[in-house]
RNA sequence: GCCCAGGUGGCGAAAUUGGUAGACGCAAGGGACUUAAAAUCCCUCGGUGGCAACACCGUGCCGGUUCGAUUCCGGCCCUGGGCACCA
């Protein structure tokens, strides 16, 4: 029996705690059952949850609930992403322990998570900033460097001279330190890089095998790993202007070969050291060269930074020989030539390439054009316009020599091998992607498991000396990281020597720790091995649930991990996450308000009371607190900035936890962006209390007494009238829609609205109920509706599972199955159409044959309107849909 | 700048293989119940014209393919995500 009145906190709590008792969500391995892994992505635990976390940590939740009733041994873990930058600077603001401070939030955030009723299990929880995982980590690292996958070389960083630190991209705001103001430098430092470019093509190939990805995402991939084929040549240094040669060559790779008698200078990175002997020989202009190259020196190295930033260059008055004519073509320093891409030299065709056509056509350098169209099937090219743009297309050669008149691929081949046989060049197939750089100068992360020995060569930790504990008990100032002024951590011995040696004090990169967590969550108790048979029972993870923007650099870097751990015999798959699912952003209103001097202050949208005009639309706002007019500053990303961030758990104590779940797979599919609304919030709390109301009022009936528990309702379906058979349609394929919704096509939004289509017409059907077949009907309906909620709304649903009737939990009950005959339709509506536009409409028995929907059709009254007097030149029937005629 | 998405009523969205554009929900308006309010229930709800039946227009913009285009093709505009040290 039940409360008339919903009450999400009591009902919630018992659920809970029911769950808790019977470990039901405790997952073992059992060779007997099919295994369903289902993972959402671990959180960073910042202290609060937040929508994000609500959305992603619901869908996956919806998905292992739904396999669990479809009878497989489903396991979902949950663990914490917990080394990081904000803990850093947390220490810092607050004056707390980086430790400390994660170890506190991730018991605040397991709290939140547990009040939502996700079905963890929780015995399986790791936290990567804990020993006991990243021993692991560096366990493999140190295999890795015996395989030689990893190496050492020195590569750029963000330089704060101020600070004396090492900035993140996201610390660099406007070629600043974030907190000094000082010109950010970049800077070349010695670091740690795994080969990832040795698995640059299986990473590439194997993507077309991960048939539960979204294309868009293995799209990115691809143009992220950028595989091409071109050529490596090299230019030889001409003599200096007094006649001494100095035998430089100059290496570069071009994609374009075919344009290779285009080349009209060359341009360098100013980290090049042609670029600093440039500057070293006294000539009218050295200064000037000496002042660019430093000024090259600032700056962000990201790559969008460097794409939009003004394309600088100076001539270096050296000149390289052409490799095929030998003649002299001027060597440039570029700013966005880098020392670290390729070779740090680059060939320019201006004629052919609009980034060396701009930079020619500012420095008055030479276009020339090798290419011309191809002539189109009536002969004629269309024209270009060298002075106007680059003519970046494939074409035919002319101003080429001997190369004249052949097309793209001859011109590629034959140059190539011109080059090969004056070895000059060769073919190469290259690819974007580049190594992966692990080493970070932080603090708060797993300490790279390397010593340095006093003659300068580094080598692994020995096994049986791992883990390299992190120190805890710290003094942090945020002033460089504090292990590299503690000589108790970094002071050591060689340990085959027992001489004096140093420990590595950077750490690994955090994307290290979230490139394998999956496969720890198998086995997280193991304390004698990374892996063991638990991983290949579980992996791969069969759904993998996350946000979008970890389409490329997450996803390619758990994938190379897993790669690697099967290169290691610790799995036997090559992939590890099977489907992917990529959910956007949640987004909420903003408001702000303008003060004297148009600053903007910006408002919660939780204080802003909405008006509207008479015709609904939005005209302002109002804060609730104090009555101000507040101007709508768009739908944006919940951030702190915009102080636009819904803090879930008002909100669960508000409403309760299923309210909340409902709402987020209501308003939007789950890829899409997800705008929050207080009044759509309000509405899947209504839609919750007139389901619970619905079973209530059913449950209190006499007739509901006298039903039995098991009923086979098809034995009557001889007898259903009209209205009866249509209730019993609807069950039926809702039943239907909604487990594609759900298994397929991962629609949830469509599948809740399916349901409530089917409540509305209970709804109905509820009024002129009568007899005992009508309830019998009722309580199928009510049934199928609590277990098709149940994966979205658990709690609410194992409260009216067991009113309704039922001993078990609903979290374990059968998913289900619809019955195809009571889904029959005996009539079909067909749609007439007169020239493609709506004129009619018929029902037809749903066995007529073609001729007599198309007569039927012609019969239509409304449709003999459109055709009166005029020819029918073609009909068009779609059985079962409809009839288009074209008349003139 | 490059790569990948998205753009449909007042709003969130639906239309699954090229076949009724707007399901479902929110907001709004009208009504019932109530001393009153909340809650609940019923009705209306893309735009324009019309008493109505109904007609015309309408899925970011321009063009194309088709009997028929939100859906396919070409071009453009705008918004969002990613760009290697935020996670």
């Amino acid at each position: 029996m039940i409360n008339e009145q919903y009450n999400p906190r009591e009902i919630e709590e018992k659920a809970q705690k029911q769950w808790n008792e019977s470990k039901i969500f405790e997952a073992k391995e059992d060779s007997d059952k099919e295994k369903y892994y289902c993972l959402s992505m671990f959180p960073y635990p910042s202290g609060r949850l937040h929508m994000g976390h609500v959305r992603n940590y619901t869908i996956g939740d919806v998905i292992s609930r739904y396999h669990r009733m479809l009878g497989k041994n489903v396991l979902q873990p949950i663990g914490w992403d917990a080394f990081g930058l904000p803990a850093e600077n947390a220490a810092i603001k607050n004056k707390v322990a980086p430790s400390g401070w994660t170890e506190s939030n991730i018991k605040d955030m397991a709290q939140q998570l547990r009040k939502l009723g996700f079905g963890y299990d929780w015995s399986r929880e790791l936290a990567t900033c804990r020993p006991d995982y990243y021993r692991w980590e560096q366990w493999l690292f140190t295999k890795l460097m015996a395989k030689g996958m990893v190496y050492k070389k020195n590569a750029l960083v963000n330089w704060d001279p101020v600070d004396q630190t090492v900035l993140a991209n996201e610390q660099v705001i406007d070629g600043r330190g974030w907190r000094s103001g000082a010109l950010v430098e970049k800077k070349e430092i010695p670091q740690w890089f795994l080969k990832i470019s040795d698995y640059a093509q299986e990473l590439l190939d194997s993507l077309d095998d991960l048939e539960g990805w979204p294309d868009q995402v293995k799209a990115m991939q691809r143009n992220w790993i950028g595989r091409s084929v071109g050529v490596n040549l090299t230019f030889e240094v001409a003599a200096d202007s007094d006649g001494t040669k100095s035998g430089e060559q100059l290496e570069v790779y071009t994609t374009r070969p075919d344009t290779l008698l285009g080349v009209t200078y060359v341009a360098v990175a100013a980290k090049h050291p042609l670029a600093t002997r440039a500057a070293e020989i006294s000539s009218e202009n050295q200064s000037q060269l000496q002042a660019f190259i430093e000024e090259c020196g600032h700056g962000k190295m990201a790559e969008a930074d460097m794409a939009t930033m003004e394309k600088k260059g100076m001539a270096t008055g050296l000149y390289a020989i052409h490799p095929l004519t030998g003649n002299e073509v001027p060597i440039y320093i570029a700013n966005f030539v880098l020392m670290d891409y390729g070779s740090g030299a680059v060939m320019a065709v201006p004629g052919h390439d609009q980034r060396d056509w701009e930079f020619a056509t500012k420095y008055g350098l030479e276009i020339k054009q090798v290419i011309e169209p191809l002539h189109s099937g009536d002969g004629v090219g269309e024209e270009i316009d060298l002075t106007k743009a680059a003519y970046t297309e494939k074409g035919r050669l002319i101003n080429s020599g001997e190369f004249d008149g052949m097309e793209y691929q001859q011109a590629f081949d034959a140059i190539t091998d011109k080059l090969s046989a004056q070895g000059k060049g060769q073919s190469q197939v290259n690819f974007r992607l580049r190594d992966w750089g692990v080493s970070r100068q932080r603090y708060w992360g797993t300490p790279i498991p390397v010593i340095t020995k006093a003659n300068g060569e580094s080598i692994a930790v020995p096994e049986n000396d791992l883990p390299v504990v992190l120190p805890t008990d710290v003094d942090f100032d945020g002033v460089g990281s504090p292990i590299k002024k503690m000589p108790e951590f970094y002071q050591t011995t060689d340990p085959e020597t027992g001489e004096a040696a140093t420990r590595e004090t950077d750490t690994f990169d955090t994307f290290v720790e979230s490139s394998w967590y999956y496969a720890r969550y198998t086995g997280p108790d193991n304390q004698d091995s990374m892996l063991d048979d638990r991983a290949n029972y579980w992996l791969p993870v069969d759904q993998y649930v996350g946000g979008v923007e970890h389409a490329i650099l997450h996803l390619l870097y758990a994938r190379f991990f897993h790669k690697l751990m099967r290169d290691e015999g610790l799995v036997n798959s090559d992939e590890p996450f099977k489907n992917l699912l990529t959910q956007g952003m949640v987004l909420a209103d903003s408001w702000f308000s303008t003060d004297e001097q148009g600053a903007k202050e910006w408002h919660s949208p939780e204080d802003v009371e909405v008006c509207y005009d008479d015709k609904g639309k939005m005209t302002g706002g109002k804060l609730i607190s104090t009555g101000e007019a507040v101007e709508f500053g768009g739908v944006q990303k919940m951030s702190k900035s915009k102080n636009n961030g819904i803090d879930p758990q008002s909100m669960i104590e508000r409403l309760g936890a299923d309210t909340i779940r409902l709402f987020v797979m209501f308003a939007s599919p789950p890829d899409q962006t997800l705008e929050w609304s207080d009044a759509g919030v309000e509405g899947a709390h209504r839609f919750i209390r007139r389901l619970w109301k619905q079973v209530f009022t059913h449950i209190l009936s006499d007739e509901f007494g006298k039903l039995g528990s098991v009923v086979d309702l098809s034995k009557f379906s001889a007898e259903f009238n009209t209205e009866q058979q249509a209730l019993r349609r609807k069950v039926h394929q809702t039943i239907t829609k909604v487990t594609e919704d759900i298994h397929t096509r991962h629609t949830f939004n469509t599948a809740i609205a399916a349901v409530m289509e089917m409540l509305n017409l209970l709804h109905k059907f509820e009024d002129s109920a009568k007899s005992q077949v009508d309830y019998l009907l009722m309580q199928e309906a009510l049934e199928a509706a609590v277990l098709l909620l149940s994966p979205i709304i658990p709690h609410v649903c194992e409260t009216l599972w067991s009113a309704l009737g039922h001993e078990g939990q609903v979290c374990i009950a059968k998913w289900p199955v619809a019955e195809q005959a009571a889904m029959v339709e005996n009539e079909k509506l067909i749609v007439i159409q007169v020239n493609g536009k709506l004129r009619g409409k018929i029902t037809v028995a749903a066995d007529i044959s073609k001729q007599e929907i198309e007569d039927k059709a012609l019969a239509e009254p409304h449709v003999q309107k459109f055709i009166e007097g005029k020819q029918i030149r073609k009909v068009i029937v779609i059985p079962g849909k409809l009839v288009n005629l074209v008349v003139s």
